[in-house]
DNA sequence: TATCAGCCATTACTTAAGGTAATAACATGC
DNA sequence: GCATGTTATTACCTTAAGTAATGGCTGATA
């Protein structure tokens, strides 16, 4: 540890600039301070290490050939930290904007109940969400990072897992207070479900998929745009199947319950998608780690929330 | 200037540990500080970078691209400074003696008046003087530096200049008043001449080159050691010849007096010899420059004193 | 699920490392 | 000999950097 190695954390950088300049009255212009003070540190320097590092002849000073030797040390290792800052430096500044690529949905309700302490991690990034594209393996020109679903290797990729996608059957507590629960239904009151025109996964799988009969003769609300079945189930208007991610945080605050306690894993996995044809900037990587663990921990916590809500369902609370 | 670029001069070392040890806390106990004060300066560098060198999760940190960057640049500079710290402090330990040759005169008259001035500059280097060889060019193996009357260049010698041979002619202040000058001996006074049985300098060629008519049947104190010679003059025995620089302090002391102002240029030249078939040690080099400081400086002080006694004696104070 | 352990972040307070002002000492140039 | 400019030293001052106490967060465990 080289700090052991110095009598004090400013013995380096005095030195160095002296030796440079080769004199104690420039050094202490050039650092911003009086040049006793510089005297003082070299004299403490040469005696923390029991050497001359420079030779002392009235008013001139030269370094000995230790201090030579030690100054070209310095300066070698003093250039090498401040190419590297610059280069940093450099690259920060070329770094206005990360894109990220996902849903709509998965923006409004896994990332931006986020924002905060994304921001808190990544004080200078600035975030630019696009629409993602399913049609194609290719990412769009310009995306740093695209959040989908993922199967075989594609071409040109990186590709992280994310997250496994599980779905659950959420409604609001208003909805279950009127209609009850799928199992003890209210009297004279039909069900509702509220469904997605492009949505991969139907309620029929769901209903499969948990080992229950289908509804019978439910009704049916259908929406084009998967932004409003939540907020629709929000609203107490029905049953809606949703991607647990997007809606765990809705499920933690109570706007939304789970009618069965079950979740459903489809079998398919959300990836994190990257071009590798570029290189990839070291602050998206670190978003990209971010992202991972905040969906581990996101993960764990509606865990935990799903055995809370299955325990007080068991025990009446919600029947 | 690489402090500039940093908030502290901490910054650095504190950053380094942290991210060789992967924790504020460990990094703590290595510096000798407690948890907080690495968390505010780990803090502080990242504000004054403008971007994060660590992401956070509860206990755990994780180096940032950037982190990593700044720390292989940072270890690596360390790296540099450490070994070369090494390097230099093993070759200190291994450096116990310097040997330098040169007359006993010259190191009696010459270099034990400016022992301290020595011990201050070069607190840990131990002197050794060996009497120098008259015989060969070749340096006795073993001697760092050897100060004598060289000529042409000698083989497997580094050489550089130290002084011309300049010779004067001094006696004691009470010698002049007892026998007078030697433009006017006091009347029934016969001068005495001090010399040397194995001098390379006779008086005469002495008388010659100032342009003065010998002295008629002077008397004659002669010796076979050096070093008497000058005892004798300091003891007001008579007249003898001096290497100027054996006996400036003498002089600037005043326990010696020219009685002539002249000093005459043998045309010789001492030099500073070493062997070049060994690599000569920074300490060495740095002895030598010494040396060499000191003999100009020596050399306009006796310049001055010259001229100040010269006008002395023609102002009558020293007839 | 609650609790524990361990680490990072923040606040309030303390102090000594490192600064300055004044001045002495030394060397060079004129 | 004097002026100039630099380093060295002493006495004194102040704030940067430390600590103590405690809150917040995450992972592990019972």
């Amino acid at each position: 540890m080289l700090r052991r190695k110095l009598p004090s954390p400013n013995a380096l950088f005095t030195f160095e600039v002296v030796a440079r300049l080769g004199s104690f009255s420039k050094a202490a212009q050039e650092l911003n301070v009086t040049q006793p003070a510089i005297s003082r540190a070299i004299a403490g320097f040469e005696e923390h290490l029991g050497y001359k590092l420079f030779i002392r002849h009235g008013r001139w000073i030269q370094l000995t050939g230790n201090g030579r030797r030690l100054y070209r040390a310095t300066s070698t290792a003093f250039k090498t930290v401040i190419d590297a800052l610059q280069e940093i430096g450099l690259q920060e500044e070329n770094r206005d904007n990360v894109t990220i690529s996902m849903s709509s949905n998965a923006v409004n309700h896994w990332f931006i109940p986020r924002l905060k302490a994304f921001k808190n991690n990544f004080p200078s990034v600035n975030l630019d969400f696009q629409m993602y594209s399913d049609d194609g393996d290719d990412l769009i020109q310009g995306i740093d990072l695209c959040i989908r679903l993922s199967y075989p290797k594609d071409k040109n990729l990186h590709r992280w897992a994310f997250a496994d996608e599980r779905i659950m059957a959420l409604c609001s507590l208003g909805y279950i207070q009127e209609f009850g629960t799928l199992e003890n239904p209210r009297k004279g009151r039909t069900h509702t479900l509220i469904e997605s025109e492009n949505s991969s996964y139907s309620m029929g799988e769901f209903f499969h998929a948990i080992g229950q009969k289908p509804l019978k003769k439910p009704k049916i609300l259908k929406f084009s745009d998967n932004s409003n079945i939540i907020q629709a189930a929000i609203g107490g208007q029905g049953i809606a199947l949703a991607w647990v991610p997007e809606t765990s945080r809705l499920v933690i605050e109570g706007q939304l319950v789970p009618i069965f306690p079950q979740v459903v894993k489809t079998g398919r996995r959300y990836h994190i998608l990257a071009s590798n044809l570029t290189p990839m900037r070291p602050v998206v990587e670190n978003i990209r780690d971010w992202l991972i663990g905040e969906m581990r921990s996101d993960h764990r916590k509606v865990t935990s929330m799903m055995r809370a809500n299955a325990k007080l369902m068991r025990t009446g609370v919600l029947k």
